[in-house]
DNA sequence: TCTTGACCTTCCACTTACGGGAGACTTTAT
DNA sequence: ATAAAGTCTCCCGTAAGTGGAAGGTCAAGA
């Protein structure tokens, strides 16, 4: 199939899916005449596989890594294990920042009038100089 | 001063520094001779007051923003308020975003063993069709 | 057969918020 | 005087694509 249709059922947008071929990521074969990138039911498969994924917040060198593991039938299972606890780890990372983030921000805007006066203690806030 | 004073008195880099007088987000005076960057005092809390807001997960344009509501004695503390609030719902759409992943991830590498075996689930849970 | 329109190709620019480095210039220190 | 440090502009790279231009390909209709 074209890579439209493969887009389609993918679920990616062609221009995704051309830069996943661009890439390396994964490649469909080509058509020697019309130079057309056709891709095969396991392309799409492995489309899915990625979109899925990235979906997860897997970046496109750890959806090569999971992608090389999926196509070994053989990898040991602790290899991928590895990875996803790693990026549980990221996301309870970022969450944690992104808490403290909402606190402080709620915290601020909490104590604003949110009115027609130009006193605005989030404004100050963000002027204030802290030492660190 | 000049830009390195600058940028250590804001706790910033001096490319970081360089950028937001590119921008046109914090703009200094120029030596007419040398041509290198004068920094203000007020420049400098400008550039703390950005490098706070920043960390606090503002874009660049909405610094902007903030920074001529900062400078603006006028404006109105809604008009604050507002930007706050936006981000805040920002972050918790992000963070809600963030756990749902974290407890996917969780429950399909619970079930992993992780050892040499070739039998992964967080592999199947990624190469499973699910319809939507 | 010709043409139209949909689909495909490559290539380039743009996005965010900078960081790295080249090569040239200015200032400061020895 | 010279060396070192600081600064300048300009260009390239990042992640993961999106958008567009110019051109090639294919199937269907007149």
């Amino acid at each position: 199939m074209n890579i439209g249709t493969a887009a389609k059922k993918s679920g990616l947008s062609v221009k995704t899916v051309r830069f996943y071929s661009n890439i390396g990521l994964i490649s469909p074969d080509k058509s020697s005449d019309s130079n057309y990138r056709i891709y095969s039911n396991q392309d799409v498969e492995k489309l899915l596989f990625v979109g899925k994924a990235r979906k997860f917040d897997f970046s496109i060198e750890e959806c090569r890594e999971l992608l090389s593991l999926y196509e070994n039938k053989d990898r040991p299972s602790s290899e991928v294990k590895k990875i996803t606890l790693k990026k549980i780890k990221e996301i309870e990372h970022r969450m944690s920042e992104l808490d403290s983030l909402r606190t402080e921000l709620k915290r601020v805007s909490k104590n604003c009038h949110g009115d027609q006066r130009p006193d605005c203690p989030i404004i100050g806030f963000l002027a204030e100089k802290n030492r660190n």
